[in-house]
DNA sequence: CTTATGCTAAAGTGAACACTTGACTATCCG
DNA sequence: CGGATAGTCAAGTGTTCACTTTAGCATAAG
């Protein structure tokens, strides 16, 4: 729990940058080298550099240097992470919110007494 | 387009500290007040008031004043649109990878060269 | 009325972030 | 070999972040 927090912490850091984003949503078509990932980006080579250590640190992406060229790659397990820690706090409160729907459409006025302990005024 | 990227920086960078996420895991249980959003940390009323500003400006989070108290609750629709994001992503890449993965399957080494054009080696 | 509570507003601080520039290394190509 | 390409490293800069402290202002409770 303590790693997986800090793994949080970076994977939605790292999400939180529309250039990284952007990274991501090019390598999602496929493996690209830092020079490509660069290209549509109006910033220099070493801020790319930069941006993909920190997308490799949030473990989104991998690379691989052959010769003179990192190619990236995405690796879907972080953002799995990420995803997963979404939709569990949105079930948990879409299921209270229909609870609580549901409360106020069966429930008349005469009910509200005996609630008291599940839910709070 | 324009906003919409804006609006997915705030929320991920929202989502990248470990105290606003703990926030949003309270208050998936219900409502609270700013001073019980505080009561589990070891920082200043004033911090969380800020935290608190930060999940409001990313939309994942409403406040309502009713007296002196602040009530907290969260908003469902900023976390869809983060979500639909990120499984948005991953099923493309996970579309490419099985994509891929059924091309590695079928095709014997006598296909390979075909291929150069589709996917470099 | 007086005091405690719940929050707000403002200013300051140190660390982290998103870059830049410039110098350098390793590799590929002709 | 020599030069272009691809990336790396280090240092510097302005900005944003995550706090803190201090002071203050409503509202609620005694």
């Amino acid at each position: 729990m303590l790693n997986h927090k800090r793994s949080l912490d970076r994977v939605f850091h790292a999400l939180a940058d529309p250039a990284r984003r952007g990274m991501l949503e090019r390598l999602s078509r496929g493996p690209a080298s830092v020079s490509e990932l660069a290209a549509p980006l109006e910033m220099s080579l070493a801020a790319v550099v930069q941006h993909v250590q920190v997308l490799e640190a949030s473990r989104l992406v991998r690379t691989r240097k052959h010769g003179r060229v990192r190619t990236c790659r995405i690796e879907p397990a972080a953002l799995a992470t990420a995803e997963s820690w979404l939709s569990a706090r949105r079930m948990l409160w879409e299921q209270r919110l229909d609870r609580l729907g549901a409360l106020l459409a069966e429930d008349s006025v005469a009910a509200r007494k005996s609630m008291k302990r599940k839910e709070g005024p």
